[in-house]
DNA sequence: AAAGGTATCATACGCAGGTATGGGAAAGGT
DNA sequence: ACCTTTCCCATACCTGCGTATGATACCTTT
């Protein structure tokens, strides 16, 4: 098995023995598991670079584990989680399940729906990932145009004809051309259609037509 | 009030004393109600041409609730279901949430907790019928083309040349020159960017890729 | 001061896209 | 039999796009 192929569970739970039960039966699934006290210790631990989710129980000292999950959210920290609770009750699994949990399991719990919980969890994380590294390499080249380039890709992929730019900016057409020659290249687009593509995930035209009352 | 403005509730349930009286609170609320006392008589009926939203029991007579929810999905009726339990577990809100619930709600409720649940429900409802209107007419212009037009606009928006649209289709640049043109016509497109937005969001472009082996 | 990146523009050439005009052929419905 | 639709193609013309060549100017970094 590569690396690349690595899939880990974090555990954040207060109680020794639970991370310890949990620790083990991950690992003896073939996973790599991690555990951690506090929700602290695992933001500062960082996240792990490979496939992974999230083991969190509801109820933690001091803490929520719904409060948390809140936390990663607004911080953008995607990572699927899995909820565990001893104290659970309807509106607390509607409120974990609304906020993106992939399951919510009350204790005691069965191992086997621990275990497949957890690896829905990390195929969920897998696909995000894949995706996220397209989009990714997209927003690089992105970052990489000069302001004038990205200004004349938001206003040619939006429609607009070359001289249509070139009025708009102030421009001449042989510049916008230049310029819209160099994003093809430095965007790696193959065609017009490609660009169009890229710029619609990249969220490029709403900010156009905002910018430009289209 | 018109009509466009309406919204409407629809409610599943095997009891009349619990069909009557939420009826009355969501009337009181300005809603408009409609009770049925199975997900059959609900079938049957149809659904309100408005923004709605579907409150459900999730034990009804010989019935799951939870069963039926799988069923309009199948069916692809996508309206949002707030569901209701006298006996709920978190199990079942699990299953209930993944797959698409807006809320659960546990017996004995709130009447404000409904309501708020039903309004939530009712303007996903609103959000997901202007959307769906929007790809509406885009479908029924989609669907006005010729099947040589529709093949065109495929290769095209997937970032060939209409030389090389022409190649595959063994036709002569000119007549590759005429369908475009009248897909464009058709289409309502400003420009090539935008019918490659079209084309997204239809789904062509993946179908021309898998067709043609791109 | 030199170098490099960014931005601007002109001219010119070739290719791509779009439309108009005109014509031919096959399929399907009235 | 006739009409409509769909599909096909040719010639011609105009517009749009892309790039090469060459030039000027500004700013920042070295």
């Amino acid at each position: 098995m590569t690396d690349a192929d690595e899939r880990c569970v974090c555990v954040i739970d207060d109680d020794d023995e639970v991370r310890g039960a949990l620790a083990s039966l991950f690992r003896s699934a073939g996973l790599t598991a991690l555990v951690y006290e506090s929700p602290s210790a695992f933001l500062e631990a960082g996240l792990p670079d490979c496939a992974c989710c999230l083991v969190l129980d509801v109820r933690l000292r001091g803490e929520s584990g719904l409060d948390f999950q809140d936390l990663l959210a607004e911080r953008a920290i995607a990572i699927p989680i899995v909820m565990m609770t001893g104290h659970g009750d309807i509106p607390m699994t509607v409120r974990a399940m609304r906020a993106g949990a992939i399951d919510f399991l009350p204790k005691p719990f069965g191992t086997e729906d621990m275990l497949a919980a957890v690896l829905r969890a990390i195929e969920t994380d897998r696909a995000r990932r894949a995706t996220a590294s397209d989009s990714d390499r997209l927003r690089s080249a992105f970052a990489r145009l000069t302001p004038r380039e990205r200004e004349v890709m938001g206003l040619v992929v939006t429609g607009l004809m070359n001289k249509q730019v070139a009025g708009r900016l102030n421009l001449s057409e042989i510049t916008v051309k230049i310029h819209r020659g160099n994003v093809m290249r430095k965007m790696e687009a193959q065609s017009l259609a490609d660009l169009v593509r890229m710029a619609e995930q990249l969220g490029v035209r709403d900010e156009t037509i905002h910018r430009y009352g289209l």
